[in-house]
DNA sequence: TCCGACTCGGGAACCGGTTGCCGTCGTGTT
DNA sequence: AACACGACGGCAACCGGTTCCCGAGTCGGA
């Protein structure tokens, strides 16, 4: 009582051969499909393969030069909205372009990072993107520069998406967005409003979205003139437990402002609860704005004026340049632009 | 002015042996570790691995037997909140058991789906995971019984996280949660808060996560010994826009009803906003419930009471059973429970 | 001093495919 | 009828590893 497929297991290509009653290059150029073969063979041969239900493996394939393309992406956390947006361009794009997609998440600990990097490279995948901000340190550089070196003698490719880029000479592709011009144009939104003490809910000080987006904040400060109190400027993490603790200590300690604006649009989440929960209106009492626009932005109470960012494009550029360079063609550094959503959360200063 | 790896490019196993003066296998056997290799020779290979920084190519390694394992996941969309946290339980778990992860998104696509599995098959992956519901349709059955038993001829696995089960047989494991059980317990509460005429907002009329939480809804009604008015039933898909055309639509068509429940917090949150625009109060006015606990829930205005669901457990899950199974162990069939997370959205029916 | 055991390393077969090369057969032409 | 040529298909080498099997040294003990 068994099924057409034999008991099958896996059959090899020798399998259909011996059943065909050819030879295994035979069977190999009748699935290839060029190679001129006559009907009445092919047919044998399509026979067998049916009845063996066979599936040519495809790392041999590979092995021998023919295999599916594979291209990895690493994450800190697929479960942040913004990071998820650009593993699905990656994907997306991976997959219209006949990749095969592999993914690691770090959560954090470089270690992993170098690790998968280093399995990658011995997987012979065509390109590795690393998604997502980071600390710009010497030993970042350092540990990236080895990284996209190490990637580039064995014919693959490193991809900063939306990570600090390495100095001039790193075989590197980067692919960024302007967290400085977006953050200006923010800010100076906010600015225009009437507002003067604005407080920022920072990321952490090394990381470099972070600090983008903090210079954005201080450089629409001054092209008016301004210079902001340093006590406005407060650091967390871009999680939405962080931007509601800072939020509460903010408020607690009585520090002034009319206006606050947060890193990410997690935070401002966080941000917007402890100021409902301290019984201020927004953007009655407090003005508020995020960035990144994730879908939820639009759901937040009121309506949260953030800064859009094409992390989805972001995403597919990475894999397309990655992958459409020759080795001549000079390494890239795309910078992706950025604009304001205006919702609710923000109004003019009230008298 | 070669850095230490020459220009390499990728070397083989032979080009180490060369440069070290030994064979091929003496190679292998330095890097496979335990087979006895004097320290002489072993100092000389790990030399001429450095120098030519050499890597073992994994995929021959893995027709030789010897390669790192992989499995496969699937779903249709990596943005969503909810799948995001089952990929996240997954990658996980699969990089704790030394698995590498592949990835696919069908974006509703089942050809897409149906291919990549076959291409699994082909990767002699050891399991492939689909995640998130479907339509439970008599041609969805027929097509997963031939992918399930097509991975099992292959010595994979099929595995269904949050999906509709096949019928008994079929060689596959699933791990579901209690859709019913859970939107039972929701509604429940949302009744004894005194609401009568309470508006479901639903999924896909053929989709089984949808069905399920609408078991719930009309099961919890039925128990106090109510019939809920079909005209509260709505139907659209779990994106918040649908949350939101469906709830405007309920409002401008003059339905009368106290309590809203969504199908997810996606829907809920489109209808927390098409409420707020129509100036109506939440809880005041209306009460209103979700579905999965997604992390935004807390930050929604008011937070959102709703069901919270293991989703990253449930990919944990669905990836050890899938692994830790020996080829006589019974099908497994897990379901997971969930609990009612009350917040601020639902209040007692005034008076 | 001779023998056995143990250590070390090489040759070759193998994993499961692809493909270059060449021989055979059938057919059409002169 | 001889010859050329094109269509087919098999052999064997190759991709880049691992591992079985066996032979060559070396060392210690009788």
């Amino acid at each position: 009582m068994t099924r057409k497929s034999e008991d099958a297991g896996r059959s090899t290509i020798r399998d259909v051969a011996a059943r065909a009653g050819v030879s295994a290059s035979t069977v190999s150029r009748v699935l290839g499909g060029v190679y001129p073969v006559s009907s009445a063979t092919r047919t044998r041969v399509m026979r067998a393969v049916r009845d063996l239900d066979y599936v040519a493996d495809a790392r041999a394939k590979a092995v021998a030069g023919v295999g599916t393309p594979t291209l990895a992406f690493v994450l800190e956390d697929i479960t942040g909205p913004s990071f998820a947006h650009m593993a699905h361009g990656v994907e997306r794009e991976a997959r219209r372009l006949g990749h095969l997609c592999l993914v690691c998440t770090t959560e954090g600990d470089v270690q992993h990072e170098v690790d998968f990097v280093e399995m990658m490279r011995a997987q012979r995948a065509a390109a590795v993107i690393l998604v997502g901000g980071s600390a710009d340190t010497p030993e970042y550089r350092e540990r990236t520069r080895r990284m996209a070196d190490s990637l580039a003698s064995a014919g693959s490719r490193l991809v900063l998406c939306g990570r600090p880029p390495l100095g001039p000479g790193a075989p590197v592709t980067v692919i960024e967005y302007d967290n400085e011009g977006g953050a200006y144009a923010l800010v100076a939104h906010v600015l225009a409003q009437g507002h003067q003490r604005v407080l920022f809910l920072g990321g952490k000080p090394d990381h470099t979205t972070a600090q983008g987006r903090e210079r954005g904040y201080l450089a629409a400060h001054r092209a008016r003139g301004l210079e902001p109190d340093p006590a406005l400027l407060r650091h967390g993490d871009f999680t939405r437990d962080a931007g509601h603790r800072l939020m509460r200590e903010a408020i607690e300690k009585g520090l002034e402002f009319t206006a606050v604006v947060a890193a990410t649009d997690m935070v401002a989440a966080g941000a917007l609860t402890a100021l409902h929960e301290a019984g201020l209106d927004v953007p009655g009492d407090v003005s508020l704005a995020g960035y990144d626009d994730i879908p939820f932005a639009r759901d937040l109470h009121p309506a949260l004026t953030t800064v859009h960012v094409p992390y989805e494009e972001l995403g597919r550029l990475a894999v397309r340049t990655a992958l459409g360079r020759t080795p001549e063609s000079p390494d890239e550094h795309l910078l992706l632009g950025t604009h304001v959503v205006v919702r609710d959360s923000v109004a003019p200063l009230s008298a």
